[in-house]
DNA sequence: AAAGTATTTAGACATTTGTCTAAATAATGC
DNA sequence: GCATTATTTAGACAAATGTCTAAATACTTT
């Protein structure tokens, strides 16, 4: 849980997240849509994937990024405790 | 909501917030339960309360905290978007 | 096999973060 | 008013983090 709060602990990570619920990109697409060199956003998405956030799959020269939505539901159900009456 | 994921980001931040989901604690009473002194604890509760996730208030010596769920509430919002259905 | 494209790895560096000690502020009780 | 208790502020410091450049890896096309 710790990886997770971390890994959500960062902007350009959170949007990147956004971006993959809309659909699957590849790590240039990602990269394309920041300001930023792609060796920072392939760090990101390192971290993501450690996360358990995001998968990736490797197709011909691409690597393909999908999110994986069974960790932010743990994440969903510790929050819920504190919404929930004591 | 940046501050929010920040001040989610700890440990020790997140069980404070465990801790007062179940009864408001005062500065010290919460200290007491941690390994680490009290200007640490100060500290993490700076960061909870401005994050929004907490609220304070002084009473005599004591300063009593408790939790603050609205914020939470929002963070459950941004989550539950990656749950449902594209 | 050589060149080109897609992506990651390695290493450096400045900034942020979590912790500490020492000192300051504020309320209480003698 | 002085000592005691509760809490915060200030300042220092090591560790973690986000970014960069340069180089490496892996696949594709010629």
């Amino acid at each position: 849980m710790n990886q997770v709060f971390k890994a959500l602990n960062d902007p350009t990570r959170r949007q990147i997240l956004e971006m993959l619920r809309e659909r699957d990109m590849n790590a240039g697409e990602i990269a394309e849509c920041f300001q930023m060199t792609w060796p920072s956003i392939s760090h990101h998405l390192d971290l993501l994937r450690k996360a358990g956030l995001v998968d990736s799959q490797k197709e011909g020269q691409f690597v393909w990024y999908s999110i994986n939505t069974s960790v932010m539901e743990d994440l969903l159900k510790w929050m819920l405790q504190f919404t929930r009456k004591r």
